[in-house]
DNA sequence: ACGGATTTGTCCGTATGTATC
DNA sequence: TGATACATACGGACAAATCCG
């Protein structure tokens, strides 16, 4: 009786724990990490599994081993850690917007292929209270119910939980003052028109038509946020470029 | 019905002694069961009989099992932390993999847009190892790497969560076995095609073409989980009917 | 310079579940 | 049903490299 059976389900587990240890660990210089056998034991699986973990880490340059010496951590954070309040503290509103501009016209395709009547017009009404909404607070309130309508309404409890962490993200308060300064009056008349439009393209189940005015819709959205913060003085003309990606401008820190 | 009367099947004999076991004994957790050699002499049963009862409690989730291992009473042991299982219990594959279709091509069109010289070299030296792998959990172990280094090459922290969120719940073990149905073969041969080809076009900075590819692999991906869960029965000619792919255009190097 | 101790790298035997006949 | 081959996992044993006194 080798003891308990413990959990040995391989080694995809032990590289999911390894990169937490790796993660948890100081960022000092090139820590070094246990002999494989302790940690194959402090991981609780076998030393053929951990070794497979290691040589992916040792591929991908997070750590460095070399026989007789030890195994090396090649000091790489990476910054995987999953908990809400820290990712909002690395993340950025146009990292932000890459995740919903990837994520939302899917959720889009997908609620004109499920969406009921009843559905349909849950998100009209929605609609309708964000053109009467007369202050900022009313309007992003209806904007972002509107979106998670359209989520809820695709039918993908995965997706819906992904958008969720996006929408709480979204939440700081730095960022909601940022989106109002965007969300100019000449614009609004745009993004009134494109909710119609997509609420529309459900309506009519034409799947293809709803990702592209929501894929458009998003795009206008991250292209007026861009042109707030870069310049904050001339709001002339918007340049809306459907082609994918603005690429310089977006690339976030160099 | 030959002989013994009542029972149909020895297997019944069989399940209800095992239930009769694992009640009598139930002590701490994770206990461990003898070999099945060991148990079908013990149990008076054969060893087919017996295999089919634990099947059963499988199923039931009162024991699991894993190749080279053992059986165990209790339930499997999970890694997936932090409020990530209730959602693995929510979901499905299909799901999952609606979610990486719409998220990873725009991964794969960041990484052609952000990869240095040394994330190229990365991502080549780990898809090298896929070819290399022979055994069924090397090739996820890799297969998994590659995936991850081209999320973690895109430079979106908030993606990358969002990536690894998904990534421990498809550790699940029995998504595991599913895939692996899929990769038959033929197929691996079409998936090492694919993810060389995704390199090249990182590698030439092709965007467009690096998204593409890695939609066109997710989505024969799909196709094929798809049709290992609708018919199981045959394997032996696996049509690999697919709208997605044309082999012809991924060929990109070389 | 030497030798023992430690650590990674490699191989192989045994034990176990899985699949096929 | 029973038997046989196969795949996987673990641990021990040993070699190679390094470190240290």
């Amino acid at each position: 009786m080798p003891a308990a059976g413990h959990r040995s389900d391989s080694s995809s587990l032990a590289l999911d724990r390894l990169r937490a240890l790796l993660d948890s660990a100081p960022p000092g210089t090139d820590q070094r990490l246990p002999p494989e056998r302790t940690l194959a034991e402090d991981l609780g699986v076998g030393r053929r599994a951990l070794r497979r973990a290691l040589e992916v880490l040792e591929a991908e340059g997070r750590i460095w081993r070399h026989q007789g010496k030890g195994t090396f951590a090649g000091s790489r954070p990476v910054a995987t850690g999953s908990g809400l309040q820290e990712l909002s503290r690395r993340t950025n509103p146009l990292e932000v917007m890459e995740v919903r501009v990837a994520i939302e016209p899917v959720l889009a395709r997908l609620a004109a292929l499920r969406a009921s009547n009843g559905d349909v017009e849950r998100l009209q009404r929605i609609a309708a209270r964000i053109g009467a909404s007369s202050d900022a607070d009313g309007r992003e309130l209806w904007d972002g119910a509107l979106h998670r309508a359209v989520a809820e309404t695709a039918g993908n409890s995965l997706l819906l939980a992904i958008f969720d962490m996006i929408d709480r993200i979204r939440q700081d308060a730095a960022w909601r003052n940022l989106r109002e300064r965007a969300r100019s009056r000449e614009r609004r008349g745009i993004y009134l028109d494109q909710h119609r439009g997509l609420i529309a393209a459900i309506e009519a189940r034409e799947a293809h038509a709803a990702e592209r005015v929501m894929r458009e819709h998003l795009e206008l959205v991250r292209n007026s946020l861009l042109a707030v913060m870069t310049e904050p003085a001339t709001e002339a003309h918007a340049p809306v470029q459907d082609e994918a990606v603005a690429p310089a401008e977006l690339r976030y820190g160099t």
